[in-house]
DNA sequence: GTATCATTACGCTATGGTAACGTCACGGAA
DNA sequence: TTCCGTGACGTTACCATAGCGTAATGATAC
């Protein structure tokens, strides 16, 4: 039973017997730390190396079919074909659905563009913009109905997309403190929640908001905001 | 075929009704359409009439596993099961589960419940609460990802689900311009979504909002809602 | 020699949706 | 009251499909 796999890998059992996966929940991320540089600084490599265009081919079809049919409906063997590619490959690399789905929201992971025009409700207007054009309402929730079922996904979803934007905007905020546009005494993080929830809300509600859209909020909060 | 009456009828708005009128072009909908305009003078009724009890045992239990486990997971058989209730007694009444889910959705409508506690800052403090332990933020992510594959229960939700309430909280704020408590010029609308999105983003963020939170939220935004 | 690659197939389970069976509730006619 | 037709009831079985995850194969890259 025990996997034959000769993964030269002792740490990281990738896909291993039936029984062995029970106990490899504690290891996740099978070769995928290799992403992160390969260190071995032995050139160790027994045998044909992963190949990595395949590595973002699924990355990338994983990624577009999550946003179009949600955790749930998305297949595996529909991100194989998407990726022209065969569905072991996503095994070798993925114990399960749940893994990849890390695997995808890690590496589309926030890359919030830094923004900084000089003033608050400057930033805050692109922040806006930016949500308006890019924020995945689809993806979150599809996650969130996950909850339960793979709170890891949640996890990894609030730590990489969500947060680090609201922190980045509660910092847009707290420099406009300084510069004595926005009152001393403002919660910025509530603040960036009632931004950003105004575009979740919206979206909910009418769907995905026109333009101008943006500009109309940041007036209707920028009292609340205003030194 | 169009309808050899099967039920008496009393007044149920379960599955037919003018609720589901909504989907009447789409759906042909057996023998439910008669339920709100056939004729019920005649005591209507051949046959064995359709369990009333079976009626709320089917919603209640499709409620409660959209709930957990989202709709795509949602299975016919496991509502039958947990409603204690056959497949067939199911596809007797919706013809499928998208169609059971709006049911589903019209039976929970909205109830917005009459808040006007005489201000507004009382009547947004006590919706934020409401918000804060009934909104099903897991129900919105689902739906909201069937948008493509279900646009009518995306429909459903917003008409039934969201935008009552939105504009049940517009309208406090427009009794409190009233009553000098709101400046005239705020956009009612805009003003509800950012309360009700604050929460919104705060469930995705950070999961559900401990007590207190409304409050801050409150202070936080009021200033911008205050004449 | 080893481990990847694509392709194909397989076993298993879950699901949607339908059909058949015998039973039960109801209204109407005898 | 008795009987009958209608149609809902639960149960069970069934079909077709789809999905997950594994395995076998032959080729190919290190």
């Amino acid at each position: 039973m025990e996997s034959s796999s000769g993964r030269p890998e002792p740490g990281a059992p990738r896909h291993a017997g039936a029984e062995a996966a029970v106990f490899a929940r504690l290891a996740p991320m099978p070769r995928r730390d290799r992403a992160f540089e390969d260190q071995e600084p032995s050139g160790r490599a027994a045998g044909r190396p992963l190949d990595e265009t395949v590595d973002s081919a699924i990355l990338g079809a994983a990624w577009q079919l999550l946003l179009r049919d949600g955790y749930s409906r998305m297949s595996i063997a529909s991100v194989a074909e998407t990726a022209r590619v065969g569905k072991p490959a996503i095994y070798r690399r993925y114990r399960d659905k749940s893994e990849l789905v890390a695997a995808v929201i890690a590496d589309k992971t926030a890359r919030v563009p830094p923004i900084d025009t000089g003033s608050a409700r400057g930033d805050l207007l692109a922040h806006l913009e930016f949500a308006r054009r890019r924020f995945t309402v689809r993806l979150a929730g599809t996650l969130i109905v996950e909850e339960t079922k793979h709170p890891e996904l949640v996890r990894e979803f609030r730590e990489r997309m969500i947060l680090p934007r609201r922190n980045e905007i509660a910092g847009a905020l707290d420099r406009g403190k300084d510069r004595g546009e926005v009152r001393m005494d403002l919660d910025s993080a509530l603040a960036a929640q009632a931004l950003m929830g105004s575009f979740l809300y919206q979206y909910m509600a009418d769907g995905a908001p026109k333009k101008g859209w943006s500009e109309r909020v940041l007036d209707t909060l920028w009292p609340a905001f205003a030194a």
